[in-house]
DNA sequence: GTGAAAGCGCTAACAT
DNA sequence: ATGTTAGCGCTTTCAC
């Protein structure tokens, strides 16, 4: 009957309602529910139990519209199939949300307009920053991401210039180190196995990392099988199998676009009777832990993948804070030697 | 110097610019921006030239307060870590996205109080909906959702009595299920490994069938091994390795809490020379790639954890549209013999 | 320490 | 088809 939100029945209670029940003014409530600063300690406990009488769920909507800055980030990441995307994501939240903050989650399937569509989106819910791990961008996406207006987070790879700030590893760098510690082995003939790489930055920079490495020793890859569809065992497994049609084993060592891939070859040898490492040498890239479980411990390269979502967190709260941080950082990765080399 | 937004320099345009760019009130503008409905054509053209020329983005967090229905979801997942989650945020995210809606990420870590302060977090941004995996919740958090006004999706489990619409499995009829298929296989002698699953309901539930499906046969597990921590390759590895100090090999099969603990337990086995299954048989859950990738398939229940997602996407979709929906859906399991058992 | 007024950027309702 | 008015629920001034 009456507009008074005191009398709206069963919809939520608002701030209006809780003032009234503490019998103060709707800005005392607002002041005693968020820190309780220039407050009176009677008025405080008062307010209190009228936000816990009512049930009172503040609505941050409306608080983010008056206010300024909201605590939710957009987070975008080309795949969740992936595990290592599923780490850093986990790493994210952890760290935002002990933050009060919470993730918005777009994910793009590697597919650039998906991508360009999904930021656009995501920013129209005005959140106080955004982490991306890019997905071969757009120049709109681009262009979009640089004028946000907030902070900005690009992961996972180091190696382009960031357009605010970026956390990750140099993936031309783990490409190399690959490579030279192939070379150091004494493996001449080398492969490349990959999923489809092509809207995969990282991957393809991984690539071609591995190949500037081997040019420097002369080497030039032995064979290259790249199979369409997002990375796993079973592609793994299929691709090497036609990759023992190319190439005689013995003496050859295989690079794979990740540790899901490199797994399914293992499986393969282990059914086809081949020697690991002796006929064929394997080597993935992230240090999963099913990787280092396999009776051989799989040649990887460590990627710190939790750290990425940490840092990247704590670089955006940093600059909600209003501090400085560094426009890159590097978490490093760490080449580690199995059994499978 | 002026008040006027359309002087407001640097900062994001508003509606209100757009509208007066392009010389039509901020309600015609709004009205051109969504569906250009009831607006005259060339009206629509200017608008949307408008918008375009200032970049303009428009702020949902606004157009909700002002407009109704947010369309934010609120997402609440006891692991990342564990693949079965990413994949049904995967299927959640997609069909939530096709329909513009997005999800709000919380990760309880199978911690109740985390998961009732996430609630309540999550909750205060008015999403439109909620889908939660529970993670032993509270009364508090179940008390949260019941009166959450909005559609509400219980995931994984249908056991239990859905506080308003559930999506997923009977665990309890897939630990029964597999009870019965060992008994058929002839194995009598049959433990369990898993990892810490006192805050894991759907496990447990697991357990309890599988327990019962065996009781119907007079049959007590032979053993039980339980490691603290997430399940994980190497744990399965370690537990099963601890589990054979208590119980011969021979005529052994045993069930594991998931499939990454059962593949540790395959690869041990490799390692320790022993034969699978005649030494030692072996049974998951869930069916992810890596088992069935082995060079022995594994034998495991399949969960489509993708369609989970998308029928819980689909639920709230649905409700949001004013539909009915059923408050149980059951998207069934199917027990995958392998190689293993 | 507390409050009144104004407004965040948008849309529903009721005009016209 | 377009505009006017009145909020959504909260917080930021600026008073007292």
């Amino acid at each position: 009957m009456s507009t008074d939100s005191s009398q709206n029945g069963d919809a939520r209670p608002t701030l209006a309602e809780v003032a009234r029940t503490a019998g103060v003014s709707e800005i005392t409530a607002s002041r005693a529910l968020r820190g309780g600063t220039h407050v009176a300690r009677r008025t405080l406990e008062k307010v209190e139990a009228a936000a816990r009488a009512l049930n009172y769920v503040p609505n941050r909507l409306a608080g983010t519209l008056a206010g300024g800055r909201s605590r939710q980030v957009a987070v975008v990441l080309p795949s969740l199939s992936n595990s290592v995307f599923a780490d850093v994501l986990n790493g994210l939240e952890t760290h935002l949300e002990q933050a009060g903050h919470h993730p918005i989650l777009g994910v793009s399937n590697y597919d650039p307009h998906h991508e360009e569509r999904l930021v656009a989106d995501l920013l129209s819910w005005r959140p106080a920053g955004l982490v991306i791990a890019p997905a071969a961008s757009t120049e709109a996406t681009r262009k979009m991401l640089a004028g946000a207006g907030v902070p900005v987070v690009e992961i996972m790879d180091i190696d382009p210039a960031p357009i605010d700030m970026a956390v990750g590893l140099s993936q031309r760098a783990a490409g190399r180190a690959m490579a030279h510690y192939l070379i150091g082995r004494g493996y001449r003939k080398i492969a490349y196995v990959g999923h489809d790489i092509s809207t995969d930055p990282r991957a393809t920079t991984r690539l071609d990392g591995l190949e500037q490495g081997l040019s420097e020793a002369e080497i030039k890859l032995a064979a290259t099988v790249i199979l369409p569809g997002p990375s796993s065992v079973p592609l793994g497994r299929e691709a090497v199998a036609r990759l023992l049609r190319e190439v005689e084993p013995g003496g050859l060592a295989v690079c794979f676009s990740n540790d899901d891939m490199a797994v399914g070859a293992m499986f393969h040898a282990l059914d086809a009777g081949l020697d690991v490492p002796g006929d064929i040498a394997l080597a993935g890239f992230n240090a999963l832990a099913i990787g280092q479980a396999l009776p051989l411990p799989l040649t990887s390269v460590a990627s710190r993948r939790d750290e990425i979502g940490a840092l990247a967190a704590k670089a955006l709260l940093a600059r909600f804070a209003g501090e400085d941080v560094a426009r890159v950082q590097d978490v490093g990765f760490r080449l580690i030697p199995g059994a499978t080399t």
